[in-house]
DNA sequence: TTCATACTTCGATCATAGCCGAAGCATCGG
DNA sequence: CCGATGCTTCGGCTATGATCGAAGTATGAA
């Protein structure tokens, strides 16, 4: 950010992925915790922290002290509307997303998001399951009949999760597949009872690998797309 | 421009003072040489044609070649309107110049804009020729009586610039200051006789530096403003 | 108090890309 | 044909800043 005109040094804090991921995460107007964000960014608690008191430095976020969490809204929503124009002229011209780091990769295969499945097989799961009529989505996401005994029969207790405090099903954003994936009561539940099954394991950080059995049951379960 | 939403690529080429400049400087809809726009940017030729290679395969720009020269547009009036857009959003958060690189200071204090004088000093000699009463600003720039007397006593004929086709007095923006400075024949003709004068000489690229009794006679004489 | 969580700051590393000098094309004028 | 002008390409330098590990500070819970 050397000299120039004023639009620079914004459009500078926009053009870092991880900022600008951070940013599109609270388009809709929520704040977030610098966890949260972090999440979304793909980016570590060190690093996010960085962006966001860069991001408010320049106004373009605000910070609130809550407890021992800090959420960051957008200041305004001015903001927003700039990120709506940009995406715009973005989609116009035919912006494309470029090289991959190395270690996105596996983050955008699959990972945790939270508690839940990310990345292309949390993609994947929630249409499977939509597909089969598992999951309607009207208003909000939830659970059919077919569904409560589907995932019942998978090893989740269903039941107990419904008398929970937290939603059962929550459409959430997968920041690198831009569709949604599964969250929830119901998506933490499937991704312990994944594990438990040794489909998947835990890699460093949020990345998360699939067995061959894994990815095979997981194929045949929620249904192996073809694309 | 790593892996991230599409809204990052966009908003990283925008975030470039040198191609903030450029943008700016076409946003009227006007098509640009690349060595206009080199000076507008304030960087060399290659690098401009570098970065308008970017600008273009992002489709923000658009290019045409007429005989040697290679006129560059904006892609269409959308790409102005996020400008307006961040500049709006620049205003509101209070975005201002940070830091200032090693090889722009020089530029930014004095340098040739085409034939006339530019940066802090340019603004400077437009301001103190516009308190002094030698110039009037209506619809466009105008020599006063007082103004005409006064340069020609600086040692310019006047007159002769008069019969020209150039204009005399053209407020340029100067892209440094973002504040207006002297162009036209005049602009051209005071620099020329400053350098005669030995107030100033030109070094390499578009540096101009002031000797001190130039910068001593250029006080005197379009007043040095306490500031 | 002690421990855990949420976050920040520091320090070092490393890749990106902006920049310029030099040399290479292309077009125009003579 | 030559030289001049306008622009592009190449190669190397350098600075910026994104990133993460590790350590430090606040808040809450036990």
């Amino acid at each position: 950010m050397k000299e120039g005109p004023i639009i620079a040094s914004v459009a500078a804090l926009l053009g870092d992925p991880a900022r600008a991921n951070i940013l599109t995460a609270l388009m809709d107007g929520r704040a977030l915790t610098v966890s949260e964000l972090a999440e979304a960014a793909g980016v570590t608690l060190q690093t996010t922290s960085g962006h966001l008191s860069k991001l408010e430095a320049a106004n373009l976020l605000s910070a609130e002290k809550q407890g021992r969490h800090r959420y960051y809204r957008l200041s305004g929503p001015d903001v927003a509307e700039v990120l709506e124009a940009l995406m715009g002229l973005a989609q116009r011209t035919g912006a494309t997303r470029v090289r991959t780091g190395p270690k996105d990769m596996a983050l955008r295969s699959a990972r945790t998001c939270y508690d839940h499945l990310a990345g292309e097989r949390g993609v994947a799961l929630l249409r499977g399951a939509q597909r089969q009529g598992l999951l309607e989505d009207g208003q909000d996401l939830a659970l059919t009949d077919k569904g409560h005994a589907f995932f019942t029969a998978f090893g989740i207790d269903v039941a107990a999760l419904e008398k929970g405090r937290r939603p059962v099903c929550r459409a959430c954003l997968d920041w690198s597949e831009r569709r949604n994936h599964l969250g929830g009561s119901l998506g933490a539940a499937v991704l312990s009872r994944m594990i438990e099954k040794q489909w998947v394991r835990r890699e460093a950080g949020r990345v998360l690998t699939f067995t061959c059995e894994g990815a095979d049951g997981f194929d045949a379960t929620f249904g192996a797309e073809a694309r």
